[in-house]
This record gives structure tokens, sequence and C-alpha cells, in this order.
DNA sequence: ACGGGTGTAAAATGATCGTTTTACACTCGC
DNA sequence: GCGAGTGTAAAACGATCATTTTACACCCGT
């Protein structure tokens, strides 16, 4: 595998698993079998490493999604979960121990909300024939709430929001 | 006001908008007015400190929400935010960021999440008259997600997941 | 065979961290 | 008035951080 992927892949678990703060280079390095020479010969520094790993995970994660449909979404992120752990979303915690102050960071959170709204409104309005704006932040608080609440509360909370987020659907169709 | 009182107004405040690491001791000794000298004279370590931290607001929290059906629960959370600012859990936000290494964070985040848990499961068997799990969970995933929704969304998806949940409680009772 | 690119190993840099310490000033009950 | 308690100001502690540097080895095209 080469160099660049390796360090991605490293820093993406360890900042996953310990946060951006507490995830030290020297244990970066040591994770990849790299010196820092080399490590540092790759990536510019910790906040473009950073930025680099949450670009990647962001196409990756609307490479497994689908938003066909709720069900799908639903189901979908349950087996990205229990896939990659349940630990929160990842964008999410990492701008929040920044406090917003890592530049890069946040303009790969706010790409990456950007799309998951735009893609959670658009399965709403495929689904109701028209827009709605609080239908689509009712389905985006499922997604995100199950998404936190499966930390502490396991898978069940997933399928909950699944079948919240199609009876909140289907009451609004027959409305 | 009294000295402890100012070193936990400070380090919540601090915490809240920097992070648990972000935030070093030299901030909110500078921010108190007091001698580091002082400020560890009442305070054991920044562990110990954060973990005095999130028991009052845990304490608070609970004291400034109703619990007695979702309209309540979910105009509470709104009135929560407007007044301290939406920038997410923060109880979830600390756990994470330390990965669960810090033990006194842990324990804390914990009861927070099992009163959140119980006290949720409760209104919903009182709203059915019966228990119901899964709506629980969906509630609890609304209200997890409303939270953290709103730093990217605005007040408008709690609104939405105040309407979500009493139609999921709703149509629930119907069946 | 040789020079340039790419790698390792390890020390050094300078900053910042949490925490402790030293030295000094004040207030208050006895 | 004196000792104990509580406060300030500021230096010092040792650890750890991100990053750079020095010194050395290997491989590969010419």
């Amino acid at each position: 595998m080469d160099i660049d992927h390796r360090i991605n892949d490293a820093a993406e678990q360890l900042f996953d698993h310990n946060g951006f703060n507490a995830t030290g280079m020297s244990r970066l390095i040591k994770m990849t079998g790299l010196s820092s020479r080399t490590v540092y010969k790759h990536v510019a520094s910790k906040n473009t490493l950073v930025a680099r790993v949450l670009g990647e995970r962001h196409a990756r994660f609307f490479a497994a999604m689908c938003f066909d449909d709720v069900d799908r979404l639903f189901t979908g992120l349950s087996d990205w979960s229990a896939r990659e752990g349940a630990r929160g979303c990842l964008f999410f915690r990492l701008q929040a121990e920044t406090g917003g102050q890592v530049e890069a960071i946040e303009t790969a959170v706010s790409a990456y909300h950007a799309e998951l709204h735009t893609r959670v409104t658009e399965l709403v309005t495929a689904a109701l024939g028209h827009a709605d704006s609080q239908v689509a932040d009712q389905i985006l608080a499922l997604f995100e709430g199950a998404t936190t609440a499966a930390t502490y509360r396991g898978p069940a909370v997933m399928d909950a929001a699944r079948v919240g987020a199609y009876r909140l659907l289907d009451s609004e169709t027959a409305r």
C-alpha cells in the first residue's frame, strides 16, 4: 500500500478513536511504521492532514450511503456504523473539539453538512412530490440523533429512527 | 461571587466553547482573575474540574427541562439552546474528544445519558399508557439530533423535531 | 561508479502544557 | 501583635507537543 494511503488510514483511525488534539504525531508515526521525516514529506502539517482525512471520509461516506428512500438511508447508516463503529459523527466531533478555530476542519465539516442536508432535502422532495423543509429537518434530526444516540443506546436506536422516519414521511403523504 | 463558583463558570464556558484539550489552565486562570495557586487550592486537577463542571451542568439542565410531555420537552430544549448557545451536547462532545480515556468524564457522561434515557422512557410510557422502547428511542433520537443539527441548521430543526415527536407519539396512540 | 531521490533513526528546537513552588502581602481570631 | 489562613505574582518543573534537522543507507537511471 502506498505511503499517502497508509498515513491517511492511520490518521483517520486515530482521530476517530482518540480525537484530534489527543492524537500526537508521534503516535501516528509509530502506527504507520514510517519515520517522522517521511511522514512530513507527505503531509504539510497535522492540520492539512486532518483536512485530507475528512475530505476522503466525506467521499467514502456518500459513496457508501444510498439516499433513494428513507429505508435505504437508515439501513445504510446502520450498516456503516456496524462496520466503522458507533462513536458519533466524526465531522461533528472534530469540529466541536477544535471550537471552530481550525479553518481546514471548518471547511471540511461545512461541506459535509451542506451535502448531507441537500441529499436529505432531495430525498424528501422526491418522496412527497414537493419540497417540505420541516420534514427534511425531521429526517435530518433522526439521522443525526440516531448516529449520536447509538453510541450509548446501541443499534436499536437506528432501527427505531428508520421506522420513525418512514412513519413521518407517510403521515405527511396522507395529509 | 465565591471562588468555586467563579472557577466553575469560567471552566464551563471555556470547555463549552473551545473543548477540553484546547482549553489551557492558563487561559482559565486568566479568565477567573485568580492566581494559579488559588485555583489549584480549589480544584485538585483539570480532570476533577471538568467532572465537577459536568456534574453541575447535569443538575442545571434537568432542573431547567420539563419532561411532562413532548411539546414541553422540545420547547424546553429550544429555550435552553437559545439561552446557552447551540453547540451540540457538551457531554457528548467532551466524551468524544477524550475518547473515553478520562474516567471522570466517562462517569459524568453516562450518568447524564442514563437520566436522559430514563426520563424520555417515562414520558413515552405516560403518554401512551404503556412502555414502548422503540418510540422512546425515536424521541431520544429526535432530541439528540435536534441538538446536533441545530449547530448548523439553526433553531428551525428544533421546531421540526417537536412537531415530529408529537406526530410519532400520536400515530402510536391511534394504533 | 556515481549523483539524486527516497527512505530510516534519532536528536534537537522552541512552544505550550498541567502543576508546583517560592516569596510576599493581607486579614482576622486569639 | 502574632500566627494561621488565604490571597497574589511570577518563576520553575518536567512532560509532551508539532516540526525540523543531522547523519546515514539504499536503490536506480545514466
